[in-house]
DNA sequence: ATGGGCATGTAACGAGTTACATGATTTT
DNA sequence: AAAATCATGTAACTCGTTACATGCCCAT
């Protein structure tokens, strides 16, 4: 009966999971933020999850009539739809972490390229690192007194220690490409 | 004229850069080389880019006449491929990183597992860092005195130190949801 | 009045995967 | 004798993106 539902649907289900409804557009903003460790669907996709997942009974969608603006649709986990959610959070076998890294990539194929470009990708990554910490410290401080946003919290955490790893060792990996 | 290729081709072009012509078996292994830290392409993948990189003559197609076995087809970059291609890598503008972390998408979704469940998915991954840890210093060992793989070497460096980073993060939760 | 945000959706396309398919050689 | 590796390719399918499309409201 249960085809195997793409990690966008649980997306979608988890960002409902925690009891507030929310239309797709919602859905979309919230996804943005899990952007830093997984990347946010486009709002088309968003809609079709959205559609799948009123067929499988999993959510339901109320209309709510808007004055002059067309309608609005906000959905909401079904019993069924936490259920499937909750089981997938809980089984503990992970599957593999998938990254692709653009400057590792140029970087494997150094010898086309002069060292000063490399370094100047590298200069240009540890700016992105910073630019990254930058705003990870802002939703830090913002989320710090929110025991609603506990794992939230601890996630951004742990990508606050990554960007800052990833500084460290693009710099010494630029120290020792121009000595 | 040329419309925008896909990563897939720039890594097939990639390695085919080194000069050496190699079948598209051998490309599809050395390509999970790069799995650490870009994605390997499924072999059928690598079949539809070198066709599409032959018909716009950035490869030579060689026939090899097996006996016996089906013959075997060798590539070559043509000098308009190692053009494309160097022009490429020597783009110091960078795509973002992608990553796909299940771990932390399932912590940002924590409330719906119990801290056990939780703490079993870092131990988990832990056990997969300190493999992944293990492979690379093999690897790292192998390439250490081979100058022509330098640059290789400079990304499994890269990576060994962030699987590192990453251990080290993962413990620190797990000691602080565990204490 | 212009641009941005709210709000929803479809259409066309491309990338990429899994499964299907074949068959010889080498290793266990 | 069975399993793994070498070697190549097609077919069916899903996922996901970009572009297209609409239209209101609010701020500048």
């Amino acid at each position: 009966m249960n085809k195997k539902l793409p990690t966008s649907s649980y997306i979608v289900m988890g960002l409902l999971s925690f009891g507030e409804p929310l239309s797709g557009y919602e859905i979309r903003k919230r996804a943005h933020e899990l952007s830093h460790f997984y990347p946010a669907p486009a709002h088309s996709q968003i809609y079709k999850e959205l559609r799948r997942l009123e067929d499988n009974e999993l959510v339901t969608a109320e209309d709510v009539p808007q004055d002059g603006k067309p309608d609005k649709q906000i959905f909401e986990l079904t019993a069924a739809g936490t259920a499937v959610f909750q089981k997938w959070v809980q089984n503990t076998a992970l599957d593999p972490v998938v990254q692709k890294h653009p400057l590792l990539l140029k970087l494997y194929f150094g010898h086309m390229a002069q060292p000063a470009q490399l370094a100047e990708m590298l200069t240009n990554y540890i700016a992105q690192c910073n630019e990254a910490l930058g705003q990870l410290a802002i939703v830090q401080e913002f989320m710090a007194e929110d025991p609603e946003q506990a794992y939230a919290a601890l996630v951004v955490d742990w990508n606050y220690h990554h960007m800052e790893a990833e500084r460290t060792i693009a710099h010494r990996l630029l120290e020792q490409i121009r000595p």
